[in-house]
DNA sequence: AAAAATACGCAAATCATTTGCGAGTACACT
DNA sequence: AGTGTACTCGCAAATGATTTGCGTATTTTT
């Protein structure tokens, strides 16, 4: 089946990816539609086995469900992703459910500016 | 100029509006297209009058440019967003950039969960 | 007032993503 | 093996927010 390998491709990445990205890996090793990627990861997404995040670029980018929550840097001028496990969010998502009785179960925090590599490049 | 219209519109709203909920407030009261709110927004966004946030929804939120840093807590069930000005994430900002090197400039995030109105209901 | 610069409307284009539909494939039960 | 039911896919067309080209107003500058 199709979802496996493209399953398999969510799981080898180090990073979240884009559909087309992941269209473009599986591509190499079969025959696949986009639309077949798309519906396949809506179905990892409902399936809690993949995490979906809409970043600023509107673009939608999936990785493994996980476990590990990482947050992303970008950069606004290469436009690359770093990814940082630092995340006291979990604190404040507390307070707020303590305060306003808002029950949280999920969060997407990113953050922009200027990678250390295009700093360099830019000075 | 519409563009000033447009403009108090979002000076006046509480909270972040889509172009669509902006476009309807001002064909009240004047005879405006689409795509001027459009083009009007990307202005005054490039003018760092207003910020302009992407949500999970894809849609684009517009508010004004702000001093006082606000998050948004968006309820999955009935969608409405309500916000909340706890955010220590200047200092999760600082640690990063420290350790990095990345030069942050903005942040984005949300949070996701149910209202206690909702909670109510569904209860 | 003429020239140069903006603002705007309208229709068409974009782009990521979704959907309808029809054909192919797999599994289950008889 | 035969039939039925349920997925899985490909393909083309649809969606929906946003952008853009272009021609026409309206404003600003000189």
């Amino acid at each position: 089946m199709k979802k496996d390998i493209i399953f398999n491709v969510i799981k080898n990445s180090p990073n979240s990816l884009t559909a087309e990205e992941i269209y473009n890996d599986v591509s190499q090793d079969i025959d696949v539609n986009l639309s077949t990627v798309y519906r396949t990861l809506n179905n990892l997404v409902e399936k809690d086995l993949v995490t979906k995040v809409v970043r600023q670029d509107k673009i939608a980018y999936y990785e493994l469900a996980n476990n590990e929550h990482k947050h992303y840097l970008i950069c606004d001028n290469c436009n690359n992703a770093y990814s940082t496990d630092m995340c006291d969010l979990d604190k404040i998502a507390r307070k707020i459910k303590k305060e306003t009785g808002f029950n949280i179960t999920s969060h997407t925090l990113e953050f922009h500016g200027i990678c250390p590599e295009c700093l360099k490049n830019v000075k």
